[in-house]
DNA sequence: TATTATCCTACCAAATTGATAGGAATTTCA
DNA sequence: TGAAATTCCTATCAATTTGGTAGGATAATA
């Protein structure tokens, strides 16, 4: 249940994206610097935040990434679910990739199930209580 | 951040003790049999939920396990951690195993810290208002 | 003493994770 | 026009974690 490395790289590209002054475009290698991150793992998770629609991106002399949108209109829900996957801890209490679990006959009865959904529920309330704009 | 097999399983056998009349031992066939577990895998989750002190066993004929508190004793705090680890998902946030990020100058500045530190005492509240006697 | 059950250690295959390699595509600018 | 800068993309890899298995040791019962 730890956070991967994946999701606290990508939080804190973009928290830096969103500290840089009128969106210019940033060089990977500047922020993998800055924020002790391996260049080439950075690259690959910036990408897939771009191809998410958190990113823009510009090649060439002078390129490198940036916000599309604003800091406050970036959910937490969002960034999570594009980097670290579903925010529900079992499938069968995910909002949108609701599984079945094949070994549970009673979801109603299901012990694990109770709980998860508590779960599932609070770090709901938090990452909608929290847009990156928050974490500045 | 998925729950890990172990732990839905140790739930669910911990609820199904909890169902058993005047706590007499279960065998782990008939746990692993009516929860559809492997039995060889549950064994080694019965282990260590007796070697944490939540269970009680006995060997030989009319042996098995058995919960030595009572269920509304038995806090989701507790459970958790000692199935699944730290309840929270970066060492820096935790309350009993903290350790700082190495690539982190300061925690006061980082994002990341900051919206796991919510999550955590969300995911607490909920485990520290939930025994297992409220799972049944 | 035979049977029943937990106890314990070691092992294993599959999946995931964090990271690297190397070049293709595109943009800038001299 | 062409060299440099930068993102884009695919493939690969080692280490770790996970879920599960094997097989016998130990203890309790009858």
């Amino acid at each position: 249940m730890m956070l991967s490395k994946k999701t606290k790289y990508g939080l804190k590209a973009l928290t830096y994206l969103a500290k840089v002054k009128d969106r210019e475009p940033v060089q990977i290698a500047e922020i993998a610097k800055c924020e002790n991150i391996s260049q080439k793992f950075l690259e690959s998770i910036l990408l897939t935040l771009r191809r998410n629609g958190l990113l823009g991106s510009k090649k060439g002399k002078g390129g490198g990434y940036y916000l599309i949108k604003e800091p406050n209109e970036i959910h937490m829900t969002t960034v999570m679910r594009v980097l670290e996957g579903p925010i529900a801890m079992v499938p069968c209490v995910s909002l949108n990739f609701y599984e079945k679990c094949d070994d549970c006959p009673d979801e109603g009865e299901c012990s694990v199930h109770k709980l998860m959904l508590q779960v599932r529920d609070s770090a709901l309330d938090v990452y909608r209580n929290n847009t990156l704009a928050d974490l500045l």
